[in-house]
DNA sequence: CTGAAAGCGCTTACAG
DNA sequence: CTGAAAGCGCTTACAG
């Protein structure tokens, strides 16, 4: 054997010897199995002290059959939403001591997605966690093990047993109806493709212009290239019938005033533009943006949370707590990019 | 056992039987390690395909004595520069099928970082990255073994054997000439708390002033919360000596820049400011914001690449290759942000 | 080139 | 409560 020489931590073996004691006693003291005498527990404790002993947890899933490991599967990695809810998961996990594997899915690359997965359910996680935003978060949850702990974060109401969403739909239906209600005839709207569910910004804003009975402009797409956004912004800029631009995120409502702007209209005095995701930057903007603020980081702690819950619940032998959906509120962070419309002035 | 029954994924067992060859033939057919010959090369390949195996690698690491895994621990997993060089390590490992696993360091509670450090070593990492930009990342690189590979990103040249960093100083002391250049006489500072090593923006900043023999105005401190930033910007803009700012990141660029107006301080007609990172937003502003870019996911990726050639070199059982310190270039992005200094407008 | 054997470091029935 | 034994699923000398 060529490799890794040099390495020499300790093992269970040693510290049974040092204590005097068998191995699968001083494994039994650890996972608090099975009751071990005080004599044994003191002197097992103190040679695992001594020897700086840490039980590999790699020979400890081969026996368990399984890591004290999640693996969360995520496209777009490089989206705002997408680290930050990577960052609520590993807080939560750490608690509890577990590690989280993070494995990307390539949207442009739907033929990968299932050696992904394997990849991802290669180390034997106790559970995985998906975010279902894009198809191939759907497509991802088509490898898994049916009995393997799962929560999906986003996507629909209710597209799986265990699950995490936003009130992306209300959300985008609060901020269109807030555009209404300050006499806006209609909102325009530049997002980024909508996701392959009906929770999204993009369906509450069409939901509170059908409610109202307005003119429905169909959304203008862009890509996460900000120059795409400007220009839809200047395409804008240059009819008179628009007043007020719902942005899909923050990124796409800066570009978008950017463009209006190019065209010499003034937001909010001629056009009142409003974000979403509530960015750092938002409140710094001139002028301020009003946007509106998801949990991502909630939501990133409680999907482990319901994680963690099933895996223990299997562990313990006990039935799992009841399938769920819980839905983490954002709320509406009003600035002032948008102003009341009045027709004659 | 009361745990994971169900799961019946195929072992090298199965597909040794199924083929009609032992299983240590099955495991050199997979690692390449001997000759197979090819009628046995054909009849394990249909089988493995047939049952869809796939190896447990958590065996394979109990046997190897390490995983396929990089560990990467770094602190302040909310700031940009985290998660886009955790996005770029994710992107290599996976081309070399290695899975990453991310371990946050946390700053405020430095008496964790030894716990962290090894309940990040309990798989067996192959090898791990540290972020060196902070005192957590340098503190944990006192717990990693020396015989682990290891590549280090950021901190100063030379603070390790194998690292990537970033020209961050030589990057400040560019944006700070290049303001000096334009006729201001000094130029303030608005940063983020520096990092405990001599290469950082700030370093590079004071470079420059000295350098030209420039008054020095010791830099304003403000932490993530923007309105420290805008706070900064308000007291600067109460001075009439304040006519160039550089910004240690875009966000407090922008925070600064609104402070400023708040005491009708035009940008850049009254005082210039450039930023920091050339975030997406930076082009958007108003008055598009002038940066400077560091490429983090170059850098992840890299960071990886060095790693893995350690790993391999090791598995083969070669030497490893010479010690190396990469360094990344960004480069600036000159907009609207910035102008020419004349003394008596 | 290939198989039988032993081992990686744990855990869990199985018998006291 | 505790130890000897067997097993988790691989890999690697060891002998052909």
């Amino acid at each position: 054997m060529a490799r890794s020489t040099g390495h020499s931590r300790p093992v269970i073996k040693d510290v049974a010897r040092l204590a005097g004691v068998s191995a699968p006693t001083v494994s039994r003291y650890l996972n608090g199995t099975v009751k071990v005498s005080e004599e044994k527990r003191a002197r097992i404790a103190k040679a695992i002290e001594e020897l700086g002993y840490e039980p590999s947890v790699v020979a400890r899933a081969l026996s368990n059959r399984e890591m004290d490991t999640v693996v969360v599967f995520a496209a777009n990695p490089e989206a705002f939403s997408t680290s930050e809810t990577n960052h609520g998961v590993e807080k939560a996990a750490r608690a509890c001591r577990f590690l989280m594997n993070i494995v990307s899915l390539d949207e442009s690359d739907m033929d990968s997605v299932e050696a992904r997965v394997r990849m991802g359910l290669s180390v034997r996680p106790a559970g995985a966690i998906v975010y279902r935003y894009d198809r191939a978060g759907i497509k991802a949850l088509d490898y898994l093990p049916k009995d393997l702990p799962l929560v999906v974060v986003g996507g629909g109401f209710g597209d799986a047993d265990r699950q995490i969403v936003n009130a992306e739909r209300e959300a985008g239906r609060w901020m269109t109806m807030h555009l209404l209600d300050l006499g806006h005839e209609t909102v325009f709207h530049v997002t980024r493709p909508k996701g392959p569910t009906d929770n999204t910004r993009t369906d509450g804003w069409r939901d509170a212009l059908e409610e109202r009975g307005a003119v429905i402009h169909e959304p203008i797409v862009v890509s996460r290239d900000l120059e795409e956004a400007a220009a839809a912004g200047r395409a804008l800029g240059e009819r008179d019938d628009v007043t007020a631009v719902f942005a899909g995120d923050d990124e796409t409502a800066v570009a978008v005033i950017r463009g209006l702007r190019e065209k010499e209209r003034q937001v909010p005095d001629d056009v009142s533009v409003v974000g979403f995701d509530d960015r750092n930057f938002a409140a710094m903007w001139s002028p301020a943006l009003t946007s509106y603020g998801q949990n991502y980081l909630e939501m990133g702690r409680r999907a482990f949370r319901m994680l963690y819950e099933q895996v223990k619940a299997r562990r313990d032998g006990v039935e799992p707590p009841p399938a769920r959906v819980d839905v983490v509120e954002g709320q509406p962070a009003l600035r002032d990019s948008e102003i009341e419309y009045v027709p004659w002035r």
